[in-house]
DNA sequence: AGGGTAACCTGTATGC
DNA sequence: TGCATACAGGTTACCC
């Protein structure tokens, strides 16, 4: 379950249910699902085995459990189609199970990794406690902090804006500016900003990013306290259930339905293999920065974009 | 250097 | 019914 609400919904059923647990034994069942571990699945499942886990922690999209083994940690991604449970021992083994987790209290059920396609998996790391960030996996060192990280920094984040030449949807799900945001809370967040898409982000004034970081917030602490959007039963807590913020959405996945503003047909466009919910009315494209030069001997080519100072 | 695209997977919905 | 195609909430490697 991807986007920031829906981690932090699975982070907070860790925390509740895996925290502080004792780890008797790990079964991997699909190699794919243990990322970027050399040594293989059995040398992971080693490393884990007799450790217990400390309390969750997530950075964006990103979750990692500390292990008492001093600067070590589990770290989970949960890609398009993960999802950590917390079933009974007997429960039956779920179609795409891909690693069990099996604890020395097992009364409190064990932690299954369960992921349909496999984009996501479990990975063991040092953590590494960086003067400015915190302790955190070495391998999300370039995750930036998100924005409901206290220490987030606007500034930075706005003058980073600034300086690329790109547009602002394409920032927003750049995890390396701002992290957490997916494609369903950037439409959410750009609707109720009133930004088209490809509105390049060198064009945002420092009050309009404010904003736009406000709009962010808000949409996703209206949707961390319902417990995250699920189209479906692919995307659920530790316990199964789905969030129910879809009834909720704006934007995303309202194609030929008003608008909520001002009752215009909402809008899908392809974008970068997937799609953008906007309302072309309080959405409207931007203009061109730069207008075509007219020929020579007319009146005068005018650059609509020259930018101030130099 | 940094922006943009294709690839990694499995499943479901839709149209012919 | 069968088959092909499009699409799905993410990240990364690799083009240019």
């Amino acid at each position: 379950m991807p986007e920031l609400p829906e981690v932090e919904v699975v982070r907070r059923g860790l925390e509740r249910w895996a925290s502080g647990r004792a780890i008797t034994d790990v079964e991997v069942r699909h190699p794919r699902a243990v990322r970027r571990h050399t040594a293989g699945a059995a040398d992971f499942a080693a490393r884990l085995r007799g450790h217990r886990f400390g309390p969750a922690r997530r950075r964006g999209k990103y979750l990692w459990l500390p292990l008492d083994d001093p600067g070590v940690c589990v770290l989970a991604h949960l890609g398009m189609s993960g999802q950590l449970l917390i079933q009974p021992a007997g429960a039956p083994d779920e179609r795409h199970l891909r690693i069990r987790v099996t604890f020395a209290d097992p009364a409190g059920g064990e932690l299954r990794f369960v992921d349909q396609r496999t984009f996501g998996g479990l990975s063991l790391h040092r953590e590494l406690v960086v003067p400015d960030s915190g302790a955190l996996p070495d391998v999300i060192a370039h995750i930036a902090r998100d924005p409901l990280d206290p220490l987030f920094d606007e500034r930075a984040f706005h003058t980073a804006l600034r300086r690329r030449r790109t547009t602002v949807k394409r920032a927003l799900l750049d995890q390396s500016l701002i992290s957490g945001v997916g494609n369903i809370y950037a439409d959410e967040a750009l609707w109720r900003a009133r930004l088209h898409y490809e509105r390049p982000t060198a064009s945002l004034t420092r009050p309009r990013t404010t904003e736009l970081l406000g709009h962010i917030r808000d949409v996703m602490n209206a949707a961390l306290a319902a417990g995250g959007t699920s189209f479906d039963s692919l995307y659920v807590n530790v316990n199964g259930e789905s969030g129910y913020f879809e009834r909720s959405l704006d934007a995303y996945g309202r194609e030929d339905e008003p608008c909520r503003r001002c009752g215009t047909p909402m809008r899908r466009r392809p974008w970068m293999n997937r799609s953008s919910y906007y309302c072309p009315r309080c959405q409207p494209p931007p203009r061109p920065r730069r207008t075509v030069p007219v020929a020579p001997g007319k009146a005068g080519t005018r650059n609509v974009s020259r930018r101030p100072g130099k």
